[in-house]
DNA sequence: GTGTGACTTAAAGTCCGTC
DNA sequence: CGACGGACTTTAAGTCACA
């Protein structure tokens, strides 16, 4: 699993949904540079992290991992 | 989403597994103080434990989520 | 609207051990 | 075999000024 796959789905889901990173920061209620941060690969989500990311995208978290994955291959 | 779900999931399938911790800690090369950790609650996985995790256990690290959130309602 | 570096604090994760 | 503790190192969390 590479480091930078995580973020790579994370800016997919965001502009699917025509967020900006500020925009989305502010629905789950996390910095807006920090989203760069993951989008980047720079910083990998704990399992909290993942859930909130998930709620405000409006998915179910193991959705989110399920695109992962299938980055993976 | 409360803090132990995910280390009650985790003591799920690896006793479904018949493994140790220790077992477990050697197979996903994570400490075996941790994955005592992990399991009572008290640490919360980053992605990429979650993946070492699901690999050690033989299963998709989305099917360890997905246990996750059956056991958030 | 985003990238980036620097930064502090909290938590991830390791290694030693005892019970 | 697992709970638990202490001390430790590494990295995520979270924020900031600036480009």
């Amino acid at each position: 699993m590479k480091a930078d796959l995580f973020g790579k789905v994370l800016q997919e889901m965001r502009k699917e949904r025509h967020l900006s990173q500020e925009k989305l920061a502010e629905l789950c209620e996390l910095d807006r540079t920090y989203i760069s941060l993951l989008e980047r690969g720079l910083r990998q989500p704990t399992l909290a992290t993942l859930f909130k990311l998930a709620a405000a995208l409006e998915i179910n978290p193991s959705e989110l991992v399920v695109r992962v994955e299938q980055k993976s291959d």
